[in-house]
RNA sequence: GGAAGGGUGGCCGAGUGGUUGAAGGUACCUGUCUUGAAAACAGGCGUACCGGCAACGGUACCGAGGGUUCGAAUCCCUCCCCUUCCGCCA
């Protein structure tokens, strides 16, 4: 949620924000109930003032009378009448508030869909073949590492049972990010070569409840019951889509003492997608599947700092992405495509010769306090003053970067060399 | 799944119907002392909403929701969570 104050304060704008980023919220039926209902909180909180003031009297005395008693009974009479009122409206403010979506920050491109997205920069060529490259279900395919129709007879459609060397290649790449994220030179490296204003601290390893409670994954704004989120039938739990989702509720109703900022986490979780909607799309190899294994950096920063965190979670992306050898582009996502909890969003697509196009891989998330103050994290500053802390949340690994890594480093010969970093991660074999 | 105990301020912890928004400790902030720090001493210190330029005033909040009562942290009901033991089990 942003600030109602906010809202409030700028409806005009409000308006022209949310509309940027594709959402209809009524602001006006908004502001029109939150004035309703501040108007009869105010009410409320006079009448039991006077229930107060009452039961003060009633405490001097040490005997009621029997005055005091019936003017009690009034009074009582009198919130039974208002506090249901009350709450009718405040029902239906919340529900009002929840729609209004993050605010985008100036420099987010506007635009009404993914076409309207900004590549801010390439990175690379494109692989280069002299022969004809396959996509990576056909290489997969042919190594026994693919198969998708005894996953289908199982579990159905976009579930794959991932095998051999490719399995060996996924673990290595998750320890190649891990060791990276972990190293403090290399998070200094990134910071000081992109001129930051940050710490130092590396990534913290976790691995995360997968689950996650509907009010909990409410406040995460992520919670898409129709088009993304499985719900677990017989318990109130949702299985995550992203790490993200698990970890960003992590210091619910907690206050952070300014200095242990930044916290950075990077969660490792199985995520579970309905792709509700996306039938017939990327159907070949595993591309966009219900379920796939995924690498997420998380972090709670100050108000000060987040964007700056911002750069330094991209700035870890490219760097892996190089590291990789694989060339990629950046996109600045526009107020359509960044998501509702997002105040900027930024994405790495890789080139995938098998396709002849860059697919997303990456994203980061600049999420500044929206998940927080539903989720009341806050942070208690070195002044003793309080803020709500800000959160930043992005792809470390997925499992798209496998992907790259088949279709760039295939040989002629149906092979795929592997890459240089990712060597000592697979017991020293070059080639598989 | 069975049994027992428990959820109070940043943290620990008193408190079983009315001067308890909440003792005490601790942490934190300020001051005195000190070359500096520590210690000691003194003072301050919850959050949210509403009103006010402000000083300040009002209301709510003791896991959540409901009830009893003139009045609830305290009594009753429902739910959630945690701990311990037993059972089952990677």
């Amino acid at each position: 949620m942003i600030d109602i104050q906010y809202i409030r304060d700028n409806p005009d704008l409000v308006k022209q924000k949310s509309e940027q980023k594709g959402y209809k919220v009524d602001i006006d039926a908004l502001i029109e109930l939150d004035s309703r209902r501040r108007k009869l909180q105010s009410e409320i909180d006079t009448i039991r003032e006077s229930r107060n003031k009452n039961t003060d009297d009633i405490k001097k005395s040490g005997k009621p009378t029997e005055e005091q008693i019936k003017r009690g009974v009034e009074i009582k009479q009198l919130l039974s009448q208002k506090e249901p009122e009350f709450n009718d409206i405040d029902l239906k403010w919340l529900g009002l508030y929840k729609q209004v979506p993050n605010m985008s920050l100036d420099d987010v491109p506007v635009g009404s869909s993914e076409d309207d997205n900004v590549v801010a920069k390439i990175v690379g060529e494109p692989t280069k073949f002299d022969f004809e490259p396959k996509n990576h279900a056909e290489i997969a395919e042919a190594k026994g590492w693919l198969d998708k129709e005894r996953a289908a007879k199982v579990a159905g459609s976009r579930f794959a049972y991932l095998m051999g060397d490719l399995v060996m290649l996924d673990w290595a790449m998750n320890m190649f990010v891990l060791s990276k994220l972990t190293d403090r030179k290399f998070i200094s490296k990134l910071i000081k070569d992109n001129n930051l204003d940050l710490d130092d601290k590396p990534f913290i390893p976790v691995q995360p409840p997968a689950v996650a409670k509907t009010e909990v994954y409410e406040a995460t704004g992520r919670l898409n019951k129709e088009e993304q989120t499985y719900k677990l039938a017989d318990d109130d739990l949702w299985l995550n889509a992203s790490a993200e989702h698990v970890m960003a509720p992590i210091y619910l109703n907690e206050i952070i003492n300014e200095s242990q900022l930044p916290i950075r986490y990077v969660g490792y979780t199985t995520a579970f997608r309905r792709e509700a909607g996306t039938y017939g799309k990327d159907m070949e190899g595993f591309l966009r599947m219900h379920q796939f294994n995924k690498m997420e950096m998380e972090s709670f920063t100050n108000s000060e700092t987040s964007y700056d965190e911002h750069l330094l979670m991209i700035a870890v992306q490219e760097s892996i992405m190089k590291e990789l050898g694989l060339p990629y582009r950046v996109v600045k996502k526009c107020t359509a495509d960044i998501g509702g909890p997002n105040a900027s969003g930024v994405d790495i697509d890789v080139w995938l010769p098998g396709q002849g196009k860059y697919r997303e891989t990456h994203t980061a998330d600049l999420i500044t306090d929206y998940q927080t103050r539903r989720m009341n994290t806050r942070v208690r500053k070195q002044d003793g003053s309080l803020e709500l802390a800000h959160t930043n949340d992005a792809t470390a690994l997925s499992q798209r970067p496998l992907i790259a890594i088949l279709e760039n480093y295939q040989t002629a010969d149906g092979d795929v060399v592997v890459p240089e970093v990712l060597i000592p991660f697979m017991g020293g074999k070059e080639i598989i």
